[in-house]
DNA sequence: CCTAATAATTAGGTATACCTAAATCAAGGA
DNA sequence: TCCTTGATTTAGGTATACCTAATTATTAGG
């Protein structure tokens, strides 16, 4: 019979907007720009403009919006971002934990199937996790009731001085530059040593005991953050 | 950047079509007229003629379809229908030995998820299980080559004499049904003896080694495919 | 062989979510 | 303050996938 998916709120492309201007604007609710989402999405302006005027039109807008000043994220609109974070990121532990996905393809997977699970499925597979707090990439699992707690990790290419770090997260967007971190023992946990991180001089890392020096390019090594070593 | 899912081939609407003209047609591809498409679909048969005149008209056809003559599957359709269906049969198994889903609730979650698995997914879950060719519900599920077996069981209320049967499959299509079934020991492989199956006398019958009549609604009876017992 | 009833198609709309091109706005520098 | 420019919005389209109402085919009965 008509399953019959409902108009605007809870969409695929509304679902994406929200994780977009929450992505963006962080969980301190920066005002967003309609061009910075564009580029996010990878949509025309034109269309991102609509759809934030659909958005928070509606009768329980998802967002605050004012013409020219960019969007902000309702609390009802941050509720939903959180649960789709929620989804992708226990969908991805799930995949490499479960299913023994290698890392680089687990992102894609879980970029699609976020949108589909529903609540029952969300809470089989946190249970049979174990209720995990930290997805593959070292990013935080938002819990069920929707609390995040921020990292006060630093790119690797922000980092000012040397020495030994601990890496908190590496980046999921891209598969390429996962795989080659993985080849190089570059993952969450693991600890590492500056050797050089500058634009000019380039980077050049080791990781755990050993002395090898390991290069990255500036793309790479944007893609790693880090805390502290603790030790 | 543009995951653009595209038009017409492969959208989930497209994939509902065709596997309605699996199920209603079999696999002995007999044709199947845009009305009976409409009440399966729960769409208006306005909607099933456009979608039809759609696939029929592409460059690589799913259907083969004539005005007022109804539909049939092309070869690539028929691969792709049985395609989905391997996803949903899969994805059902999945839930229910790895999950712990309760039996009518695997159905539902399948019916969305069966569109927007990757092969790869396919492939894990259909690895983690063992290749399994039959679903919580009895159901043969097509292999990777898209071949399936069809059964050679009848419904319940089709049987003509009575006596003693194995449960061959239990229909998915209604949870409330299997709910009441699963109460009664109702399930494949379960032997079960046909006490009453008319529409005048109602239908009764017990399962096991049990002599306890059970009583079922000719719905429920509808649902319950038997093979002969081979003992 | 004609005619109703029923099945199916066509015609004309809606909503979502995109796009391009043409305005228009806001802000910073002169 | 005014003007230029980049950011943003408006205007006008497209494609998918639905719907209702009106029209046309098919087919079975008389
Ligand atoms: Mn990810
Ligand atoms: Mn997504
Ligand atoms: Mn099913
Ligand atoms: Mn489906």
């Amino acid at each position: 019979m008509p399953p019959r998916r409902q108009a605007n709120r809870n969409s695929e492309s509304v679902d994406n907007y929200l994780k977009a201007i929450l992505s963006l604007g962080g969980v301190e609710h920066r005002r967003v720009t309609s061009t910075a989402l564009a580029g996010h999405l990878g949509v025309a302006p034109a269309s991102v403009t609509n759809m934030l005027q659909k958005l928070a039109s509606a009768p329980t807008p998802m967002v605050e919006y004012e013409r020219h000043r960019g969007v902000q994220l309702s609390a009802d609109g941050k509720r939903r971002a959180l649960e789709i974070v929620r989804h992708h990121r226990l969908i991805e532990t799930f995949l490499y934990e479960v299913l023994d996905y290698p890392i680089e393809e687990v992102h894609e997977e879980a970029e699609r199937l976020e949108h589909f699970i529903s609540e029952r499925f969300e809470e089989r597979i946190a249970a049979k996790l174990g209720h995990p707090r930290i997805d593959p990439h070292g990013h935080s699992i938002p819990t069920m009731e929707g609390e995040m707690t921020e990292p006060n990790s630093v790119p690797l290419t922000e980092v000012l001085q040397g020495g030994t770090f601990v890496i908190d997260s590496v980046s999921d967007r891209d598969a390429h530059t996962l795989r080659e971190l993985k080849a190089s023992g570059i993952r969450p946990g693991a600890q590492l040593r500056v050797r050089k991180n500058t634009p000019a001089e380039g980077y050049s890392v080791s990781i755990g005991r050993s002395s090898r020096a390991v290069g990255l390019s500036r793309e790479a090594a944007g893609d790693i953050r880090l805390v502290p070593s603790t030790k």
